[in-house]
RNA sequence: GUGGGCGUAGCUCAGGUGGUUAGAGCGUCAGGUUGUGGCCCUGAAGGCCGGGGGUUCAAGUCCCCUCGCUCACCCCA
């Protein structure tokens, strides 16, 4: 047994997961670049005043933190999540409006481990500061959307609902928070606690005794102002347009508390699985303000990496990709041959590799088929006297031909680039 | 944080009612005529049986504690 592991929460990332990683990204930001949207790499450490506000009630606020005091005494905390991050870099270095930005990295949250659930856990996301209209809603949405359909994901769900405006939002909770009370014997005892501390969060219970009673509950939409019901069908009608298809959810109540108006969540197709909200958002018009900056309106959705790979995994799509060398040198003399064969070659972008330790010939052919390479480059001791090399092609019948060390790197660079021409990798 | 399940080689797992040098497959390494991979064959390396305590003549097997993983609740991505 090791001496040490990761901590609880806290894994390493191994090929070939981590090119699928990568992947996730590059893929993700294209996306999202093509679209006008600026990466923002805010830092891993902030004040913990820039978390406070994303909710008093809440459990990432309140218990899941990673604070401490650092060694010049400033109370500070690894981040939990990036909106809160952006909106603090906007507040700070006020840029142009609209502004539009992408994020990708970690956060931490102390939990309980579980399946797509880790302590430290990536997101990728994007952040609209200075419009609220209705179509920047839109638009957000359905980059996520996209995003999902470029991965090779079929079965993803968009559930989307709105808070109202946040005297809407205010006189809904109250009603809800009443109505619950009224029938509290019939709540079960988890809820009776999460009802004193947020009264919506009751509606998202998943206790089957609840149920009744949360299918009793007002419903949001007889609550918005008519601003807020304008804004909401404007969303609607856009996504319907854009024929991106969706459910409307009333009850959806997301967990931070820093939404108004459109909140949305992405469900993946594993029912079963507790953590099948691949990715959410909404709007949150006040977060901006609550920062210390001028009152601006924002829409963004933050996407779990994990829960998303783990979607994929589910249904058969974006899998992980080896990346193989093009050529691999063999070289049975005292490996000079290869060291200059394999860095001449990268050098004209070519991917090579070789094998070390001066094994023999037929462990470096094993090595060289199991890196799947497409080219075995052969130096013997004959051919090094002869100042020659044998091309042997692994992939197809294994022919083979003598070319002189001198030609070597040229004419592998030719075949390699005739066939990334001919599209065969 | 609460509750259930699990924890044996790098990986996936066997190891009825406790009994002598803990096994398999895959992987790794080395061989299988003269320097050439994939298939096949042979061999080797590799385990404080998660950790600690206890019961017993004897524990991978039983009991307690602890750590970790996992599932559900919770929370949320």
């Amino acid at each position: 047994m090791p001496q040490f592991a990761t901590s609880p929460g806290m894994r390493d990332i191994l090929p070939p997961e981590s090119a699928r990683w990568r992947q996730f990204v590059a893929t993700f930001a294209s996306l999202v670049t093509d679209a006008g949207y600026g990466q923002v790499i805010p830092p891993l450490l902030e004040d913990i005043g820039v978390f406070s506000r994303l909710g008093e009630a809440t459990d990432v606020v309140t218990k899941e933190m990673y604070d401490f005091t650092d060694k010049g005494g400033r109370h500070v905390a690894l981040r939990p999540e990036q909106t809160a991050s952006v909106c603090r870099a906007f507040v700070e270095h006020r840029p142009a409006l609209p502004f539009k930005a992408w994020y990708a990295g970690s956060n931490f949250r102390y939990e309980k481990p579980q399946r797509g659930r880790y302590r430290q856990f990536d997101q990728v996301g994007v952040e609209v500061l200075g419009s609220d209209d209705a179509h920047v809603d839109v638009e957000v949405i359905a980059l996520a959307w996209d995003f999902f359909a470029s991965l090779g994901l079929q079965r993803v769900e968009l559930v989307i609902n709105s808070l109202g405006e946040p005297a809407d939002r205010a006189t809904y909770t109250s009603s809800v928070d009443q109505y619950l009370r009224s029938r509290f014997d019939e709540l079960t005892a988890e809820s009776r606690l999460t009802l004193e501390r947020n009264p919506l969060r009751v509606l998202d219970s998943k206790r089957p005794p609840d149920a009744d009673v949360i299918a009793g509950a007002p419903n949001i939409a007889d609550y918005w102002s008519p601003e807020a019901r304008t804004h909401f069908e404007r969303v609607c009608d856009g996504l319907t347009t854009l024929h991106i298809p969706f459910v409307i959810d009333s009850r959806l109540v997301r967990g931070l508390d820093y939404y108004r108006r459109t909140t949305f969540e992405f469900r993946g197709g594993t029912l079963d699985s507790a953590q099948n909200a691949l990715g959410g958002g909404g709007r949150y018009d006040g977060l901006v303000e609550d920062l210390g900056g001028p009152a601006t309106p924002g829409v963004g959705f933050a996407l779990g990496l994990d829960r998303t790979l783990l979607a994929c995994d589910d249904e058969g799509v974006f899998g992980a990709q080896a990346h193989e060398p093009f050529a691999f040198v063999i070289d049975t003399t005292d490996g000079t041959h290869a060291m200059a064969i394999t860095t001449a070659l990268r050098r004209f972008g070519v991917p090579a590799d070789r094998a070390f330790d001066g094994r023999s010939m037929k462990s470096q052919m094993k090595v060289a088929d199991r890196s799947g390479a497409a080219l075995a480059i052969i130096i013997g001791s004959d051919e090094a006297e002869r100042s020659q090399a044998l091309l042997r092609d692994l992939r197809s019948g294994g022919e083979q031909v003598v070319v002189s060390l001198s030609d070597v790197v040229a004419t592998v660079a030719t075949r390699f680039e005739s066939q990334m021409n001919t599209g065969a990798q």
